[in-house]
DNA sequence: ACTCTTGTTAAAAC
DNA sequence: GGTTTTAACAAGAG
């Protein structure tokens, strides 16, 4: 699903592709993705593309010469952005696509089109619905942000901190990685990387890691999202990149949908089972 | 027809 | 007030 690795991957992706241009008509086909705003298409067109941002999982667009206008955009589940030329058909991925296959956008999922001056389109397309891009006034930017936990790619993010914190939280230590508060940018599948690298089974309660423990998970979970990032993050199911390309972190996954087979540091059996909701994917004999 | 999938949030419980 | 749990959201795959 679209974590930190995948976010980052569409925002270098798009931050090559559209910074920089101006856009010129916006369609808007399902309206809960723009937050129902009805002057959504009105305050964009025209305004000129500076600059885009990430926190976390969150896209932040922003204008030349608008302070106090930003556009926010969550991919949540299935949300994809497609970059296209020219209007018309394209090859790559996407749903309701096979790969090689031929798509024409706007297609079904299509909930949100930008068309800029030079005749490029960026398409917003997702099938459940759950995403969106929303506008922001800076004061709504700086109140979402303050939301976000330091993410573990950050240099500046502090082992002992993380470790002294865990102490204070009694949920399993899955539930707490995937609190956005806590930490921002993971999410179900680099959690469970980050926990078989670092050796602690996702069930654990997290006040009870040892220091050497909750340190050696900080750096694992940095580890797996840089590495992600360096290959363009996942490709399990929805995520794609701007061009319908996938993601090829899935080749170095150890237990993330690897139940049944085996793990590759014990050569025991990868199980699957549920903690804090979520299908939880570990290593019952390395995992402590 | 039924179950399963997940990121986030609102609401309720503690 | 902070923390935790649960349900809800939507649409498709199997």
């Amino acid at each position: 699903m679209p974590e930190l690795p995948e976010v980052e991957t569409v925002r270098l992706q798009l931050l090559h592709k559209v910074a920089g241009k101006t856009i010129a008509k916006v369609e808007v086909f399902n309206k809960k993705t723009t937050g129902s705003n009805t002057k959504f298409e009105k305050l964009l067109t025209g305004k000129k593309i500076k600059s885009i941002d990430r926190i976390g999982k969150l896209l932040i667009f922003s204008f030349k010469n608008e302070p106090n206008l930003f556009l926010l955009g969550h991919l949540k589940m299935t949300g994809q952005f497609f970059f296209i030329d020219k209007r018309g058909k394209v090859k790559g991925g996407g749903h309701s696509l096979t790969a090689g296959d031929t798509k024409i956008f706007p297609g079904k999922h299509t909930r949100v089109a930008f068309g800029f001056t030079d005749g490029s389109t960026l398409y917003f397309n997702d099938m459940r619905k759950f995403g969106y891009t929303k506008l922001a006034s800076k004061a709504e930017l700086e109140a979402v942000r303050s939301k976000f936990g330091p993410e573990p790619i950050d240099i500046k993010f502090d082992g002992q901190w993380f470790a002294e914190k865990l102490k204070l939280r009694k949920r399993s230590i899955k539930a707490v990685l995937l609190d956005q508060q806590f930490v921002a940018g993971l999410g179900n599948i680099y959690v469970d990387e980050a926990l078989w690298h670092a050796k602690v089974k996702p069930s654990r309660l997290a006040n009870t890691l040892t220091k050497k423990e909750a340190k050696d998970l900080a750096v694992a979970a940095g580890r797996v999202l840089r590495e992600a990032i360096a290959v363009g993050g996942t490709t399990f199911r929805d995520f794609a990149h701007t061009d319908g390309k996938e993601g090829n972190y899935s080749d170095y996954l150890e237990v993330f949908a690897r139940n049944g087979e085996k793990c590759r540091r014990c050569k025991n059996l990868i199980e699957k089972t549920r903690v804090a909701g979520r299908g939880t994917h570990f290593c019952p004999n390395c995992q402590k």
